[in-house]
DNA sequence: ATATTTACTTGCAATTTGCAAGTCAAAGGT
DNA sequence: ACCTTTGACTTGCAAATTGCAAGTAAATAT
């Protein structure tokens, strides 16, 4: 599993040592904004993350306090994944990876989420984080 | 060198099909924030890029249009790398994964900068990105 | 002429990724 | 009770990527 080391004290660098990669953020996208929780989901994504990719990154995200793990209430055999406070701090680099992506890539996206983003990125990121902070305080589904 | 299919039409996953490694944005980190546009002053940087890692993300970084080269003006053996509009617009990127990583990891940065950039981030982007793109415009150094 | 600088390449070993298949406990069906 | 399905992982291995260390080659400097 690995991936422990700092490589230096750059903060620009520090941030990528955890989530410089091509999976992490994936993640916490669909948590974000997927309304995804539950290992399953994140396999079904469009992306593809292999199944030992996936459970190698949750327990690297929940050891690294982004996210944590709790029995879902109807089912003792799955699991649901939350957001810290920690992780929630990630949302404004996702905004502005979308927003870089909806400029340079071809891409598509829900045009009124697009444009809820593009008109006010900082309102939306605080929307984004408090409905996923009220989520992970709701009765769990 | 490789690098280039598009796993989805998620802009975010746009996004990290290009950006999302441990290396690419630090050179562009370098580029913006360290004064840097040689070969071998990316080389110096405290995380120690391994050099055909190096050539390998420059190269991919000039065919995706994100930087150019040019010879420099006073040695012919010596290149210049300069940030194209497309690689600028990553300056938001750096500056969101730079707060996170000051919030959240053991870090050192420049008081100054920090301030600056924590209290109007926003225009600390704008201005970061103008210096850069004047830089650019310059009778090359 | 010789040495040094600058920008890479090359040759592996080690690590990481990506499939495909297998395991295992808990639910659900009959 | 027994069999099937669901959900969450593990395991085995080939392929791709990374990380050293060393080597090449063209310009400059001495």
């Amino acid at each position: 599993m690995k991936e422990a080391k700092q490589r230096s004290t750059c903060p620009v660098s520090t941030s990528l040592d955890l989530l410089g990669d091509k999976w992490t953020l994936l993640i916490i996208r669909d948590l974000v904004f997927g309304g995804k929780s539950t290992y399953g989901e994140f396999l079904q994504s469009a992306e593809k993350i292999a199944t030992n990719i996936l459970a190698d990154r949750l327990t690297l995200l929940e050891t690294q306090g982004m996210l944590t793990k709790v029995v879902a209430p109807d089912k003792k055999s799955k699991f649901i994944y939350r957001l810290t406070e920690k992780g929630i701090d990630t949302v404004p680099i996702l905004v502005t990876l979308l927003l870089w992506g909806v400029k340079h890539g071809p891409t598509v996206i829900d045009p009124g989420l697009l444009k809820e983003i593009q008109t006010e990125p900082a309102a939306a990121i605080e929307k984004y984080q408090r409905l996923v902070r009220e989520k992970a305080l709701l009765p769990l589904e």
